[in-house]
DNA sequence: AATATAACAAACAAAAAGTTGCATAATTAT
DNA sequence: ATAATTATGCAACTTTTTGTTTGTTATATT
């Protein structure tokens, strides 16, 4: 949470880390990358990434950790919605338009990886801030709220994610129309 | 799919390998399990794993390949149902049936691993069967039905992964009803 | 300009992967 | 039941990859 470190040296280095990271995985799957592979890409001496990180997997996760922070950056400024489908609305356009820039990233690790690590990545943040949203919902219906939640993020995560992996088949506003029609007024209606 | 040989000792080991890997799963994340440590508890050499594959990872898929024929087999019970919800709601009960079987297997999947493989190999096998059975929804609806089916797909999925991850939360029955009400009986309703 | 420290270079040790040839045991075929 | 086949065990080896270390050079920071 807090970065003591400003060097210009390292910032530098590890934003190169990344990049590097995301170029590879557009090749081959994270698995088949070598530590020396990364190093001989980014022009960086192979010392110079184990000072920065142990090993390959604290590199991704680093990173992974800067994709989640940016997502839930983003989905901060949907803190002030009351309504709930209002809420998923606001918070399924953040999250389009998130995956909509880091699509290079998203479909690399989606299309190239047979481990899938995006929908880890993306369900965690999403389902933090639907957790501290939904609230109000307890026990209004006959379906626990957490089992109503856990259904429309799994819908919307999995339609996002076709939507990146079918590259331009829908507009993004497309994409939004669908989910609207889909997802119900409201969350707890009794059938 | 063809399977020339039949040599029980061949039988015997690979089961033996895939029963091991599982149990390994339990204990720490794929990445850190070593070749050699699966040919530890598995009392086999090492030359003899390589034998059989070239690598962890060749391991990992074959076993993989095998849950999905399993679940594939399952669900294919299910062919003669014509009506969506239906159809649906069959191959609901077989999914979570499935999962509840396996459960050793998908719990280490998901809970020890960072990058989750379950999602990948359960939406696979289901994505098939449901495109295999959804066609006559085309049009009928202003909503692509390739688009429907993954919303439901990623809400069943999702709601079934929280279920294994939550032990014991709801029995499989409330879960069977939970998403009976959650998925409507026409499919392709208008709003 | 002086100080601190990040990055480079090169060499090292150790772990893990992958290969090979031969003996032995288990399975299959006759 | 016996012979032929083939999988497994064993042991030694090569290669790859990882992770560490020490000293030097370059680049920020103050």
């Amino acid at each position: 949470m807090n970065e003591k470190k400003l060097d210009l040296r390292v910032i530098k280095t590890q934003n190169l880390l990344y990049q590097t990271l995301v170029e590879l995985l557009k090749d081959k799957p994270f698995e088949e990358i070598k530590v020396q592979d990364i190093c001989n890409t980014a022009l960086i001496n192979r010392s110079t990434f184990y000072a920065h990180y142990s090993d390959k997997y604290e590199l991704l996760a680093a990173y992974i950790n800067n994709l989640k922070n940016a997502l839930k950056k983003e989905l901060e400024k949907n803190n002030n919605i009351s309504n709930t489908k209002e809420y998923y609305m606001e918070m399924i356009k953040l999250f389009l338009n998130h995956i909509d820039d880091k699509r290079d990233v998203y479909q690399s690790a989606l299309v190239n990886n047979q481990n899938s690590i995006s929908m880890d990545i993306l369900y965690d943040v999403i389902n933090n801030d639907v957790t501290r949203h939904i609230q109000e919902d307890v026990n209004q219906a006959d379906i626990p709220s957490t089992v109503i939640s856990r259904f429309y993020i799994g819908a919307v995560l999995n339609v996002g994610i076709e939507w990146l992996k079918s590259n331009n088949k829908y507009t993004k506003d497309e994409v939004i129309h669908y989910l609207d029609l889909l997802i119900p007024d409201d969350l707890n209606r009794k059938k």
